[in-house]
DNA sequence: AAGAAGTTGTTGCATTTGCAACGGAGGATA
DNA sequence: TATCCTCCGTTGCAAATGCAACAACTTCTT
């Protein structure tokens, strides 16, 4: 097997298929690979698209831009995880923008064979469905859980809500989180400095510590 | 077929599926009917669940609680749409408490051996995967667009950007929306009387028109 | 070393928002 | 009719937020 294909035996899309068939599926599926530079937009929000993407290196954000030109993160996905695979089931036009956060390398597949249940079909395809199936419940919980923090009424319950998912998560206490300021700022989908500010209020009650990324959360917080 | 089942063959998981053969999966699903009254728990947040349920009557919410007791609709549903699909799939607890609206009939189907692929299953099978798949990947556009609302920064732009979707999604201008003030407040996730105000002031501007339900926005809005 | 660019925290201010409380309109019921 | 209840709008007020501008600090480039 090719080598730049290793990571993919660790994609959920080809969990549970033989090693030797994960390359024949490759084929079957007509890839393409395709290397993007930072910043590069890999879909543009409104446009349809035929395939799905797996990122194979690099980080990837899926953004969404407001009329006002606000900028927010709905979700960031590492190598392995796969993007479009919504619009590509349901034949519609994104409602995201899919930007290179890293410079990245994403190999794209056709799944329509697998859409309609009626071809004739390799026996490895039955086993990618139900991936495929899995993978969109997972994202559907995932955006509930992005709801979730978004639905929360205060800059203070956001920030709370998010830090205690990434410690559950994690499993540790002093933790890291994957954003900056400015992107956890458009996670939230809230002003950056409003939530600086909101966040050095915290830290004078004592309810975390912070220094860049690393992040601990007061024990009493966490009895909860 | 049975009466109580006509409706079934509007719903999208049955999608193209012999009229003959849906009773003949209904019993292979090992389906069960309850029947809820306005305002009883279907599922609570935070359950698992086994089975995959079909609105056959009435209306029911998808709703969500943050700590304080603020109570958010993340969505409607109606006959023949389904609820419950991803955690099933998933195998995980759900983030959302699903409830009654009004008196409602509902129908639970095992999915399971739909999921592994490896079983010997009746051929309209590979269809109702599709379907499912389908229809996944719709609510995950939906969640999306959810998302879309709750990321904007103030109350009037969540207003306005509802109101264009619901006149885009029906077509017409006075149109009426699924909600009462207080769902709606409850669905965009702000106050309610805060949003009242805001909605008196777009009045005023002559921005939107509105009597109880139907809506109608001016038309320079339109134009963009 | 110097400068440029990016990140983070800070602050003042106008505006927006949540909250609580109240009142009126309309519907249902006894 | 009287009463209760729900829905909707209104208002005062304190608090939260967005916005803009700036400063301190780090990182990267030249």
């Amino acid at each position: 097997m090719d080598k730049k294909f290793f990571m993919l035996e660790k994609c959920l899309l080809f969990n549970g298929i033989k090693t030797e068939d994960i390359e024949a599926s490759l084929h079957y599926l007509g890839f393409s690979i395709k290397n993007y530079k930072k910043d590069e937009i890999i879909l543009l929000a409104g446009n349809k698209m035929a395939r799905l993407g797996i990122i194979l290196a690099g980080q990837v954000d899926i953004d969404k831009e407001d009329a006002l030109g606000n900028r927010s993160i709905v979700t960031q996905i590492w190598p392995g995880e796969i993007f479009a695979e919504a619009i590509v089931c349901a034949a519609e036009a994104s409602p995201v923008t899919v930007v290179a956060a890293t410079d990245a390398k994403v190999i794209f597949l056709s799944i329509q064979m697998l859409l309609t249940g009626d071809e004739e079909v390799p026996a490895f395809c039955a086993r990618l469905v139900s991936n495929l199936l899995k993978i969109l419940s997972y994202k559907n919980i995932e955006l509930n859980r992005k709801i979730e923090y978004l639905s929360l009424r205060t800059i203070r319950e956001k920030i709370l809500a998010y830090l205690l998912a990434q410690h559950k998560s994690t499993g540790k206490n002093p933790f890291t989180i994957p954003f900056d300021r400015n992107q956890l700022a458009a996670y939230l989908c809230v002003d950056r400095s409003a939530m600086s500010r909101e966040l050095g209020r915290m830290r004078d009650e004592k309810i975390v510590k912070f220094k860049k990324n690393l992040f601990t959360l007061n024990k009493k917080i966490l009895l909860e």
